[in-house]
DNA sequence: ATAATTAGTTAGAATAAACTAACTAATTAT
DNA sequence: ATAATTAGTTAGTTTATTCTAACTAATTAT
């Protein structure tokens, strides 16, 4: 097998184990109260950081009115709160609530129990060529996205 | 930066890029008539070679009538075609049409795309180390799926 | 002060995807 | 031969997500 099909069989793999990771994640710790789609927005928020509706609208690619719809649900299910500017009454910052944020935490931990997986059959030294060779794809692929 | 963390924000972000990549590829070349659902169905007949309608609800976890609805769009759409067993009239198999093979080397492009985008700024000897470890992960994962 | 703009909301429609229940047709068991 | 089982379908419901159009309220420009 020649190595890029390796290396992009293995991220196939990979992404499709992230996949399968996340939503058993939803499933176990009482959170059944959110979608994959709600779970994005939410990631998205704590990425921004208290982003306004308009700010999570263009980062996201859809409506205004789709984010006011689906702010409102995950506000219902108790992720994220409301904050009104006090410069311009119009804009309201989105914030995570507790229960936001610990979901947030487990979502992490889902990745790290991902991170253990892989490198799991790997002794140290192998764990550290691998760490370098990611640290020279991530700094590539940030360069790319400056690019745009 | 912790070893383990480079390794799962590596992952995370391609991740990510896998799934933009992903969402561009339907919007070129004329494959704009599916879903990132229906595509899963029809990478999943593709993996599993000429399932029948059972295998495809087995494997994928939902029931036979969801089942029976979206393959019944991608047969209207021309991705799928349904074979009856001589064998049995009850069961039909799921074959790929010729516009089903196209979109899943379109498919396969996109990945090549991706992995040639994460292997860019490596060297060939870097590439091959890339690979070695890839192999050993993707050794390990299958252990884990037939542990199962 | 009044008009125009901007941020976010609400209402209503469309599409997608899942489910259960009830069905048809083919096969296997008694 | 008839009953039970199995593969797949159809109908109807529910939930989620998106959109456009029309709205309210706050801010900025004239």
């Amino acid at each position: 097998m020649d190595k890029n099909e390796i290396v992009f069989n293995t991220v196939e793999m990979i992404s499709q184990l992230m996949g399968e990771l996340e939503s058993k994640a939803f499933e176990m710790e009482g959170f059944s109260d959110i979608t994959m789609n709600q779970m994005h927005y939410l990631e998205t928020i704590a990425h921004l950081g208290e982003p306004t509706f308009g700010d999570l609208a263009d980062y996201l690619g859809v409506t205004r009115p789709s984010v006011s719809v689906i702010v409102k649900k995950l506000i219902e299910t108790g992720y994220v709160k409301k904050i009104q500017s006090k410069l311009d009454g119009r804009v309201f910052h989105l914030q995570l609530t507790e229960k936001g944020n610990r979901f947030n935490e487990l979502h992490s931990e889902v990745h790290q129990i991902l991170a253990r997986r892989i490198t799991e059959n790997l002794d140290q030294d192998e764990i550290e060529a691998l760490a370098i060779l990611m640290e020279k794809i991530a700094l590539d692929q940030n360069n790319q996205e400056q690019d745009k």
